[in-house]
DNA sequence: AATGATTTTTTAAATGACCATTCAAGTTTC
DNA sequence: GAAACTTGAATGGTCATTTAAAAAATCATT
């Protein structure tokens, strides 16, 4: 009980802590020195941990996908309609907890180097996969089968470019707004 | 005369091998060595031409920004209307000759790395400024003041998003409906 | 509660690679 | 012969990871 508990502090603590650095000096230049500066601890008790620095990466980005997962199964519970389970992928990807300038920097981290990581990009495949079958589950209720597939481009590429924006942000985001501007475009994409 | 031409076929050489490196091997992680094996030349040699890796990066963002600006300049040569103008926007963007995997990879590693590199992030502001503007400037003619700045952050949006993902396309990318998608996308947004 | 054994956690220092950049000495070009 | 170009080999530095040893926590036994 107290074992595992330990090391769930830790491993919390870590994974904060990588998210701040990577933000503050890029993935591909943090130093794991730098990482465990910012965490209070040493640079040799992240590899007790995680056994390396692509595993903190992973654990990292696993995270933040399971952040993500559980917003959006949130938002589906209140969603009655189709269109409101739209609106709820979109509120979980804009939501006061993920869309915050750090997050969003680091996503677009992981996205420029999942490709050179087969852990990274087994993780990232998934995650698109699942939410590119949430989009069309609900397209499919409202819009003619020819119109779909433009329709989910659509809104998955605005997502996607959103996020790319926000990590360049140098002022504090507004996820309200956000989510507000994306219900636009939701109720744009399914009224053609 | 021929003084100029030796610089400029190894400049060119050298970017063309940048852009592949960058792309088989990631920003992060590409070493001089692996660029100069790539363009059949030595590490030291480009470091003779360009200064440091960093100047050379900055040489290959500026090479893709021209051949960008170059590709928009000739869509508007022949638009005649805003709507078109739009479309010449998204053209340049999806053309062939920019339209592919190893560009738009590294486009997005550049993005990445931009905060974190004064140089690059100066080239990446100049310019997302210009096409926005590029963008307001039409859609003021198309729509009401209040619908202006969601319509220009769909489009920006989009146009990021769709980067990106082909960026982590495995397979090769089909420009044609890239712009085919792209104008409905344009359509949607303008015709609310 | 106290004691000592056992396991878990922590880190300073060592290790072993790797790499951008420089330099000096060549080669080519004009 | 001078200027432009090229590169192999040093240089100096950085960094992830390992190691070994210490410190803390946990547990078993009395």
């Amino acid at each position: 009980m107290s074992r595992k508990r330990i090391r769930d502090i830790r491993n919390e603590e870590l994974i904060e802590a990588t998210i701040i650095a990577v933000h503050k000096r890029g993935y591909g230049v943090v130093t794991m020195a730098e990482i465990a500066r910012e965490a209070g601890a040493s640079a040799a008790s992240i590899n007790y941990y995680f056994g390396s620095k692509e595993g903190l990466m992973e654990a990292t980005m696993r995270h933040l996908l399971g952040k993500l997962r559980q917003a959006m199964v949130e938002g589906y519970a209140t969603a009655n309609t189709p269109r409101e389970r739209l609106y709820a992928v979109m509120d979980a990807n804009f939501s006061d907890g993920l869309y915050t300038v750090p997050q969003c920097s680091i996503w677009m981290q992981f996205w420029a180097n999942a490709p050179y990581s087969p852990r990274l990009s087994r993780l990232h495949r998934i995650n698109r996969a699942r939410v590119r079958s949430h989009f069309l589950a609900e397209l499919r209720a409202l819009l003619p089968e020819t119109q779909i597939e433009t329709a989910r481009q659509a809104l998955q590429s605005y997502m996607d470019g959103v996020w790319l924006q926000a990590a360049q942000s140098e002022t504090p985001l507004d996820p309200a707004a956000a989510r507000a501007a994306a219900h636009r475009v939701v109720d744009l994409v399914t009224t053609a």
